[in-house]
DNA sequence: ACAAATACCTGTAAGC
DNA sequence: TGCTTACAGGTATTTG
């Protein structure tokens, strides 16, 4: 479900909502949610009553700063089902009952409601990291390198043999782009999914990584990608609108909206992908 | 070095 | 209507 673009959206909502704000309770409900957990009183004891300096972002990573915790972060990742949902309660009305698979929850000082973790597929995980010791192996941030090293990123596409749309998923090349916006990457580059990165010219190596900010920019603007079913959501439960743009992802047989040709379908590194064989080369 | 398969789960849609 | 199957946005690990 999320990608750099959904979980950025979150993590902005959700810095607006929690930074300076202080932690009262958390709840771990779910086993699975927790399972990097060694010590489950000490992982509340860590949170409880600290307050919140930061919420960051590292590809589809959440990380959440707090006070006078040094080197120490809450790591939050989605994976394919998770939420976060804030549940407000202002004066006195009562909180909407948690749904299904809710299992985190957390509450701050003086704000009225809770934040949710949901996730019917479990494969989102709360932990916390020290130094970011289980974020080592991830490639520099997708959205952050596309602005501010072109070069550098169009170098990482020809350094592999690997295809192009793989590499794009490959988080340890470069960190945040999943499988929409994969395919939306290498339709605005005009790129062949299956294109080995070093056999690319370099105008087209180049013309990834500008698609890739291009791609991910937009999608960030218009909140994110909301599929048909409706598993993505932000913070107070609204679906994003990227979908709507989408050029090629999940539109097979419709037209190219460059080319009209229909738009075809494919599965690559055991993923559906989706693209245009005339205007992807 | 790389590709492919598998595993982790639940929910939904499509096919029979 | 019911049952079965395939598939879903992610990632880690194993096998070849």
């Amino acid at each position: 479900m999320p990608e750099l673009p959904e979980v950025e959206t979150v993590r902005r909502e959700l810095a607006d909502l929690i930074v300076g704000h202080q932690i009262s309770t958390v709840e771990m409900i779910g086993a699975r949610t927790f399972r990097r957990v060694d010590d489950r009183d000490g992982f509340v004891r860590a949170l409880v009553s600290r307050t919140v300096s930061a919420v960051n972002r590292h590809g589809k990573y959440l990380l959440v700063e707090l006070d006078g915790l040094v080197r120490t972060e809450l790591v939050i990742h989605l994976r394919m089902s998770g939420q976060l949902l804030w549940a407000a309660s202002p004066g006195d009305v009562p909180l909407e009952p948690r749904p299904l698979h809710t299992h985190a929850v957390m509450t701050f000082a003086a704000m009225a409601g809770e934040l949710r973790f949901v996730d019917p597929r479990t494969f989102g995980e709360w932990y916390l990291t020290v130094e970011r010791a289980e974020l080592g192996h991830l490639g520099p941030d997708a959205l952050h390198l596309a602005e501010s090293d072109q070069a550098e990123f169009a170098r990482i596409v020809g350094s592999t043999r690997t295809a192009v749309k793989p590499l794009l998923l490959d988080q340890r090349r470069v960190a945040g782009v999943g499988n929409i916006y994969a395919d939306e990457i290498c339709f605005l580059a005009g790129v062949r999914i299956d294109r080995p990165g070093s056999s690319l010219s370099k105008p087209a190596r180049l013309r990834i990584a500008q698609a890739t900010g291009e791609v991910l920019r937009a999608a960030i603007e218009r909140g994110g990608t909301t599929l048909s079913d409706a598993q993505y959501v932000d913070l107070y439960g609204n679906a994003g609108a990227a979908g709507n743009s989408h050029a090629v992802h999940a539109r097979a047989g419709e037209p190219c909206p460059r080319c009209s040709r229909a738009v075809e379908r494919t599965v690559i590194g055991g993923r559906s992908a989706y693209f245009c064989r005339r205007c992807q080369k």
